[in-house]
DNA sequence: TAGGCCATCTGGTCCT
DNA sequence: AGGACCAGATGGCCTA
């Protein structure tokens, strides 16, 4: 009765999610190094307090396309 | 107290 | 099958 392939649900233990979560835990660590590593990067005051991922990011946009204009 | 930022969990999809 | 990637939901913490 149903039109298209009926798509199997992946059935996951508590084990496997939990070690799923814990990858997961260990991917946005690594984000967040790369994150660090353009925060040294990207020109900034240096009393200025830490800036956010979302203020990097458009920073880094923002001094790209400076230096790219000199 | 509301809004911003972040960590974590979760369940999808895509890739190997 | 299982891992990587992703986006939505949720809750904690901090500051205007």
């Amino acid at each position: 009765s149903h039109s298209g392939r009926s798509r199997r649900k992946r059935v996951i233990t508590t084990v496997q999610r939990q070690a799923a979560n814990i990858r997961e835990r260990k991917r946005m660590f690594s984000l967040n190094e790369a994150f660090d590593e353009l925060r040294k990067k990207v020109p900034t005051f240096a009393y200025e307090k830490r800036l956010s991922r979302i203020e990097t990011l458009r920073l880094a946009i923002v001094y790209i396309s400076f230096m790219t204009e000199l």
